[in-house]
DNA sequence: GCCAACGTTGGC
DNA sequence: GCCAACGTTGGC
């Protein structure tokens, strides 16, 4: 299984908003980034990934599930753009914030660290345990 | 709200 | 196919 992290502007669609979708999840569209499209490309059902605020957050809140692979985004009709749907989870017990990833050396590799503009990134499996470990919240 | 970093566009 | 100009993102 892969991971990965999604970035939101919790203005537009956060962390309470994928919650109240529940079980059915919903598509994380509006991505129009070939990198960032690639990625969700490559997901596969069952993948997890962390569910990451932006600009008026800054931490990752919760830990979200693929629950259908790669699609047409329903919002465009331009063909190139696909994404996948994602379902909520579990909430982190204590968010981890930026400042703390920065401040760790094991997670200098991230984009969120070094390309912060990519908005669907991949997560090393060390990663993932790291992080899981700093919110004190199962992975 | 600013601005650096990055991706995309389009003229040549 | 290069690269300058432009638009957008996102941390600060």
């Amino acid at each position: 299984m892969a991971y990965w992290l999604f970035k939101s502007e919790p203005d537009v669609w956060g962390w309470d908003k994928q919650v109240a979708k529940g079980e059915a999840g919903e598509q994380w569209d509006g991505v129009r980034n070939y990198q960032a499209r690639n990625n969700m490309r490559a997901m596969k059902l069952g993948d997890r990934g962390f569910f990451y605020h932006s600009r008026t957050g800054l931490e990752i809140v919760g830990i979200v599930e693929v629950c259908a692979e790669a699609h047409q985004d329903s919002t465009t009709d331009d063909e190139r753009w696909e994404c996948v749907d994602i379902k909520a989870v579990r909430p982190f017990t204590r968010p981890v914030t930026m400042k703390e990833i920065k401040a760790d050396p094991r997670l200098a590799e991230m984009s969120l660290v070094n390309n912060s503009r990519l908005s669907v990134q991949p997560v090393t499996d060390a990663e993932w345990q790291i992080i899981c470990e700093m919110g004190n919240t199962k992975p």
